[in-house]
DNA sequence: TTTT
DNA sequence: TTTT
């Protein structure tokens, strides 16, 4: 064991959350997020170099996204790497990661400041079970609630 | 809103820890965690700084604490910074830092290789509950279960 | 060795960074920073409690909160706990812990949106070097610059 | 801008790292990193689920693990995710994301306890410089030197 | 007060 | 492909 991942990421919604809600009423939302960093290359020019990553929120998180987040915003998630393994049409293995968040803040956008900031937390309950209430911040607009995060393995997409 | 306060330690304990348990059963331990960092000074010698924290942990994380943790050993801690206001004896307004953790891993220490690693996670469940089971680790060991971390705002001690 | 101590924090400007230019040139700033994380107490009532953090930031870190940072900001900091011991006038041991940064991203204020953000980022280099340059991100804003991060031991405050 | 793209993990090598010296005489070392989490599944029992990352470290980073990390030692690692686009052999599209390590601290393996520990931080330098010195962690193993991070955009693997 |  |  004595394993930790985790992920801290800032970034932009490149696109608005795209969410599934699935039976059993489980919600999952996901959406490309990109950070960026400058550097000088060796001629003394300044680059920007963008990288995007795969978020996938579920539950009360995918809701809170649902809900408030959209393309351009500026989001703070603490998660998860996570690799799937798929075959692809010729058959072959491919592979692709994501960022299972369970931690969530909105830190605004353009024209928003931190007006629009939240935090949302993902809560672990015991087996099958919602436990309402809990120590989430709502940045007064209700919403935030505590679900557990035992995604089912195999997904529809 | 739009908060995050969040610490990430390795580091080695300078006492066994301390335990107690409150009335209603739920157990606190303390321990020092000693994390050091060498540097070169002016001279070019090398130099070694330590820094002491105060790691607190609640519930079941305590108990694991009680029943694995030894002076010496090394772990990983992710949690909190929480600084209390006090007043000393003569009357002036003191504050202590403490890092609360919410999830601890065993590392090890010297002659025991990786054989005493785990990791527990502190969960978090509805008001008052206890959530058995959850997706914590154990390492094989039994201890590790899932409590929530609402301590109360004043104890004593 | 085997050690880490690190912070990271979001949060909000308690007052304008105050600074100090040390002999030499070397810059300073501190400043309080606000976390704060709500929770329902055992009454169900939401509650909010605020948690106060000692920002240090040296040299490159210094001057760019001087010119950009004000009371009220929201920033990201990444950084290291450290607790000094001092005397108090009664010759009593004290201890003051600081978040000493290394890494320091603005995310704005109200009214300001992301407009005013930037990443800036403490850099290494060998002993009295200035390290001119460098892959810090700027935001187009020029003023990042890279400066080295070993702080003499004994400031004047 | 304001962005953060950070991951901390600890785990086990799978494989003894692949070390590569680029013209210039800059190293390159690769390893597959284990992180395993342990839950319990709808029946209650006990299942593990192990998350593959690639690590990517460069200069004095690549140079301490290949001449101190083999297959089964645990290590912590801080670093960013990149993922790089590349065409398969039927000219497709396909993402490669690996963890391009900034600080790598040694956990021992089993039957060596904390005896392999040390720490060792990638430093950044101005441009084409190479930052003899600075204040990093060596555990006494001689070994780690400060270099930038600069890697090429293109390399031959 | 730990560890290397 | 690691580790417990």
């Amino acid at each position: 064991m004595a394993s930790v991942n985790k992920v801290i990421l800032i970034g932009n919604l490149g696109k608005d959350p795209e969410v599934r809600h699935l039976e059993g009423g489980v919600a999952v939302a996901r959406f490309p997020l990109a950070t960026s960093e400058t550097f000088k290359d060796k001629n003394g020019q300044r680059q920007e170099k963008t990288e995007w990553h795969n978020i996938v929120l579920w539950r009360g998180l995918a809701e809170v996204a649902e809900k408030y987040l959209r393309k351009g915003q500026s989001v703070f998630i603490e998660g998860k790497i996570r690799t799937s393994q798929y075959q692809d049409k010729e058959g072959n293995q491919r592979y692709s990661t994501e960022i299972v968040a369970d931690q969530m803040t909105m830190l605004g956008s353009k024209g928003e400041g931190g007006s629009t900031s939240g935090n949302y937390q993902e809560q672990s309950a015991s087996a099958g079970g919602y436990s309402g209430g809990g120590n989430t911040a709502t940045a007064g607009k209700g919403a935030s609630s505590a679900f557990q995060n035992d995604e089912p393995d195999d997904l529809p997409f």
